[in-house]
DNA sequence: AAGGGGTCGTTAAACGTTTAAATCGTTATA
DNA sequence: TATAACGATTTAAACGTTTAACGACCCCTT
């Protein structure tokens, strides 16, 4: 029916070639024409609504000015806010963003990737999966541009954004023994991932640090596949028992939202049962009866920081490989206040 | 440096034309070329680590395989969640999802919709803005596939997916008046847009319908621009002097949101001073001390006919308009709960 | 010996751009 | 008066695919 307008269509109409449509409509103001010529293919290409084949152009020029996000799932609110940063970010270098949930699943991403780097995509951002070092290393090896955030893996020198882990899980679980805790638990999702690894090994680190001997039994691991019953599960077995604990740090906000529903079921007091740290944001932390200590990443800094590293990469693919680990912070607040009295679930 | 591998490195290396590659490589099964010249195209595809370039592939045919999804703000829960179950649709017919968020601008969406045209986007999903019918009706003369969601243009006969806001707000209302309330209020955004209008409709019907003569006072308009603290205006407004108000109707979750936290600070109960029942959904519902009434949108079912419905018409771009209106349910909890004391803020 | 079919592959055009190089008048310069 | 220079526009190739149409070759019939 109604075909989109191209430059041989105003060609025609003006009775010129197509090459001289192209540099009227496309050349910013010099180069060539006459200005009787110019104004005429304006007119026509206004009355005949022409609108650039972006397509066309990426063709002919290698470059779409499209980004491809891919992190595990864009309905989170960690990943949704950060791909809201990234897209005001990208548009200011005139990239659009496309976008793919990997649910976590090696498969799944690589999927992606693939599906992405066939759309070709001038970079990836991509909060990667376990399992997927050697798509990355691919993507490496392929030359395409493209940032990790979140995660990464250290044994792969690439670009990456994201916090010291290890520091933020340090200070939290501080936090919660400096406010007389001595039996700490941790909830953590069971997965290789560096970042996640990272947390845990800053939560021991915290403990050892003040001559806490751990019990391996205050580390919940939670599988990505069935949060909801295994936090349930890992938190009946931190709260119960002679070495039940009397503090839980959550290393993300998914886990501190089932964690914390939880606790609301079966009336566990917080501050004075039980004290709560929680890593990323919520309305959760916010609502919950008592405000939760959170451990706050700078999203708004990694959204945009891996942006610009990438489109510095996209400009030049030789220099090195840039890590940026930023400071998360604690943001205290009552579920992590001292208390005097401690009760174990019996 | 590392060049993509195109049709033609292969040809070259296979010593054949391209047609014959292309044909191998696209072709399922059949189509002319043998067995031993098959093989060895693929086999050098592979050494070559041949990936096919989208964008050749969309110029030549016209396709893009690519949706675009313009919503109010990616980063609301709302159009995450909503963005998801569009993503994990658009797979099945094998789309990919390019996103931009419009603050609720009509120019940014306006900038959006043209931009994606440009990339060639084989169809919209949309969540208009207001004032942004004529670039709708632009879309629609272009024959560009489109539909929108959650808001639409009543008086532009188009592709929409929504629920009946009218029912939805006079449920939620009738409901509060069914639980003893007489004063009722509705705090809801200061714009033209159908859904919100509806919104409120709905609520001034289920009042005329229950004889109460209601208050211009009891409507809390908000702007897009300031709602927190505009929302903090409305409830003050609301709730003081001798027709304040007993309950609140919040037309969306971050207006709800809002308002929760200033009912928190304020130390009002829920629901003895006041009942509460809000839009959409969202971690503060099922955390606020008082766990709140919601109106629950379809979510995924909307996505998933959205997404139905679009690629229903770019495959035939004659059939008629259609207008899907779900059902939304109230998903009864204890903030709307009868009460005896009723006790205006002073 | 001429024609009719297959089989396997190539040619060439097309999609909508960009852009280096060529062309063609004019006009200024030597 | 040749020629150089310039200004305005066109030609043509290229980006990486797809695909209709064609051609070459071989085998079979009549």
């Amino acid at each position: 029916m109604n075909k989109k307008t191209s430059l041989k269509d105003i060609a025609k109409k003006a009775g010129v070639s197509t090459a001289t449509v192209s540099y009227v409509l496309s050349k910013k103001e010099n180069s060539g024409i006459s200005k009787q010529v110019s104004q005429k293919i304006r007119k026509i290409a206004k009355e005949l609504h022409y609108r650039p084949n972006q397509i066309a152009k990426s063709l002919q020029s290698g470059k779409t000015f499209t980004l491809g996000l891919i992190v595990a799932d864009i309905s989170n609110p960690f990943f949704a806010h950060i791909a809201r940063i990234i897209e005001d970010e990208a548009k200011k270098h005139r990239y659009s963003v496309i976008f793919g949930s990997s649910d976590e699943n090696a498969a799944k991403s690589r999927d992606l990737i693939r599906l992405l780097a066939n759309r070709q995509v001038d970079g990836f951002i991509i909060a990667p999966t376990k399992d997927s070092q050697k798509e990355i290393q691919l993507l490496k090896k392929q030359n395409i541009p493209f940032v990790l955030i979140d995660r990464h893996f250290p044994k792969i020198d690439t670009d990456y954004v994201g916090i010291d882990n290890h520091k933020a899980a340090y200070n939290a679980t501080s936090r919660l023994i400096g406010t007389g805790n001595s039996k700490i638990g941790i909830i953590a999702y069971s997965t290789s991932l560096h970042h996640m690894q990272e947390r845990i090994r800053g939560y021991r680190s915290a403990l050892k640090e003040h001559d806490i001997a751990g019990e391996d039994t205050w580390i919940g691991k939670v599988d990505f596949l069935n949060v909801k019953e295994e936090v349930r599960g890992a938190m009946d077995r931190l709260l119960r028992g002679p070495q039940a604990v009397t503090a839980i740090l959550f290393a993300t906000n998914t886990l501190a939202a089932h964690g914390l529903k939880y606790i609301k079921e079966s009336g566990i007091q917080v501050p004075e049962d039980l004290s709560v740290i929680a890593f990323d944001e919520s309305d959760a932390f916010d609502f919950f009866y008592c405000p939760v200590t959170y451990v706050k990443q700078p999203l708004t800094k990694m959204g945009r920081e891996a942006v610009k590293i990438l489109t510095g990469r996209i400009a030049d693919p030789e220099k090195p490989a840039q890590q940026l680990i930023l400071d998360a912070k604690v943001i205290v607040r009552k579920s992590c206040e001292t208390s005097a009295t401690r009760l174990p679930i019996s």
